[in-house]
DNA sequence: GATTGACCTTCAAGCGGCTTGAAACTTTAA
DNA sequence: TTAAAGTTTCAAGCCGCTTGAAGGTCAATC
C-alpha cells in the first residue's frame, strides 16, 4: 500500500493529477481512510493507472477512457471511437503542416524584407448561396460601372425581398488582357428567389447557385481597382509567396458600393479560392 | 458604421468572438453608444481585425497578438516568437504522428485478435540518477538472487543514507542464452554517495552516474522474470507492433522487492528505452 | 512528550478561447 | 402599437489540469 506522493513518484505521475482522476472518478484509490482522508494505492492499481495512461497516449478524452474501462463496450464501438480518433489526428497534421509552412514563410519575409507583409490576408471558406446575376463580356472599366448602375436601379425597382444580400462581382477572365473582360455581377441571396430581373438592354438577370468554395484567400481593398496593392497580380505573389494556387474564379464582394462621384470610397472583399501546392 | 451582426457577418466571425476580443482590449469597436452600449465598427477596422485572424491563423496566442499589433516589436522579438512557434508546431507534428502510429496499431489489432492488448505499455521519459551498483556476469537465475540478497545485507548494514531509492536491476546482455548473463544490481540514489560498499566475495559496489532515457516503454510485472507475459520477447513483440526499436539495455526496478519463500509477490516496473523507428 | 518538517487533506481559483444561456433593453418593420 | 430581430451584460461551462492557502497527519528526532 502506497500513499499517494510515493505512488505518484513510481507511476511517474504528480499526485494533482492522481487527486484530480479520483474527483473525476477515473482513478480511485483502493482505500481511503474515514478520518484522515488520506489516500491509498496498491501495487495492483499501477498497471490500471497504466491502461489510463496508455489510452491517454492515444490521446482519447477523459470521460472515454472511463467509459472504457467502467463500462462494457463493444469491439465496434471501440473501433468508432479510434477511427474518429485517427480523422482528427489527421486533420491536425493537415492542418499543422499548414500551418508550419505559413510561419516559415513569414520568417523568411523577415529574413529578407525585415518586415511584415500580408498581414490582413486571410483563408476562409465559402459558403454555397444563391447568386441573381448577369453575365457578359465588358469592355473596361467605364462600361462595367455602367452597367453596374443600371443592375443596381432595375434590382432595386424589380426586387424588394429581404433575402438581397450584397452585390457581387465574379471575375471569371484572366485579368491580363486590358479589355474584353468575362464578368459576372449580381447580389448574393439569402434564400432562392425563382424571378428574374430585366435591364433596359433587354439581359436579363437569373438566379443560379453560386458554387462553395472550401478554402478561399480574402483581403479587403479600400477605393476602386485601379488601388494596385490588392490586384491580381499582388494576390498571385501572395500564394506563391505562401505556396498556394489559385483555383477559379476571383470574387469581390461590395462591402462599401460604389456610389456616383464617390468611387474612391468603396470598399469591396477580395476572395480568391485557392488550394495548398503539394510540397 | 455596423452594429456587431452585421460585421460579425461580413468578417465571418462569431458576434460573441468580436465581444470576447473586446473584452480582453485585442480589438474595440470604434465607437460604441454610451446609452445603450452598442459596438459599432468602421470598415477600416475589417482590415485591422483580418490581421488579426491571419496571425491567429499562425497559432500565435491572442495575448501575443495583442503585443505584435499594439506595442512596438522588435524584428528581432517577432523573429524570436516565430522561430519559437515553428519549433512547437514541429513538436506537435512529430506528437501527432506518432499518435496516428499508435491509433493505428491498435485498429489492426481490433480487426486481428478483437480485443484490446498491451493496454499497459506507456511511455515514459526516465531522468538521470546516481545508482549504486555492482556489474557481473551471472550464471543462472539462482546465482542472481543469491547475488541479489548479499547486495542487500551488505547496503543495508552499511548505508544508512535517505538518500537510498529503489532496488533496480540493468540488462545488459541480450537475454536470449539461458546462462551467462551480464547483469548489473543496485540501488537508485536520489543524491550522489562518494562511499562504496564491499559485499563478503570482495566484489565493490560503486557509484555512477546512470544515463537518462528520452523515452522508454515500460510496464509493471507481477511475480518473477519466469512471469513470462511481459519478458524480453513480448517486449520485442509490442515494440514491432508499434514501430518502435529497442535501443540500449532494459531496466527492472523493484517495487515490491523478492522476499525469501515470497519470490512469487515481487512486482517490478520493466523498463526498455526505444526510439520511433523511421517511417 | 514536544517539536520539527515532510506529507497529506480540502477548497478555490486560474489557465485559453471561446460557447451557451438568461434576463433585460433597443431598434426596425409591419 | 406591437412583435420580431438584434443587442446588452453577466454568469457559468468546457478540458485537464496547476497553484496556492489554510489546516490536519505522520514519522523521526530532541
Amino acid at each position: 500500500m502506497f500513499r499517494i506522493g510515493e505512488f505518484s513518484k513510481i507511476a511517474q505521475v504528480p499526485a494533482s493529477v492522481l487527486r484530480y482522476y479520483n474527483d473525476i472518478g477515473l482513478f480511485v484509490p483502493v482505500q481511503c481512510d474515514r478520518d484522515t482522508g488520506y489516500r491509498y494505492y496498491s501495487v495492483e492499481q499501477l498497471s490500471q493507472l497504466n491502461r489510463i495512461l496508455a489510452l491517454k497516449e492515444l490521446g482519447l478524452a477523459l470521460g472515454q477512457i472511463k467509459q472504457l474501462i467502467t463500462e462494457e463496450v463493444s469491439a465496434e464501438e471501440i473501433r468508432g471511437m479510434l477511427s474518429l480518433r485517427k480523422a482528427q489526428i489527421e486533420q491536425t497534421l493537415q492542418t499543422e503542416s499548414v500551418r508550419l509552412r505559413a510561419v516559415e514563410s513569414r520568417l523568411q519575409q523577415l529574413e529578407k524584407d525585415g518586415g511584415f507583409q500580408d498581414d490582413d490576408v486571410v483563408l476562409k471558406a465559402l459558403s454555397a448561396q444563391p447568386f441573381l446575376s448577369l453575365r457578359c463580356q465588358c469592355q473596361g472599366l467605364a462600361q462595367s460601372l455602367e452597367l453596374i448602375g443600371q443592375i443596381n436601379t432595375a434590382v432595386a425597382k424589380q426586387i424588394r425581398s429581404k433575402a438581397l444580400g450584397r452585390f457581387m462581382a465574379v471575375i471569371h477572365s484572366e485579368l491580363y488582357e486590358d479589355s474584353d473582360w468575362d464578368l459576372e455581377f449580381g447580389f448574393c441571396l439569402s434564400q432562392s428567389l425563382h424571378s428574374t430581373v430585366s435591364l433596359a438592354n433587354s439581359l436579363t438577370m437569373t438566379v443560379r447557385e453560386l458554387e462553395p468554395v472550401e478554402l478561399a484567400a480574402t483581403a479587403v481593398r479600400y477605393g476602386g481597382p485601379e488601388n494596385g496593392h490588392l490586384s491580381y497580380s499582388a494576390i498571385g505573389a501572395w500564394a506563391e509567396r505562401h505556396q498556394y494556387e489559385l483555383v477559379g474564379p476571383g470574387r469581390e464582394v461590395f462591402i462599401v458600393p460604389p456610389t456616383l462621384g464617390r468611387e474612391a470610397e468603396m470598399v469591396v472583399e477580395i476572395q480568391f479560392p485557392v488550394k495548398a501546392s503539394p510540397t
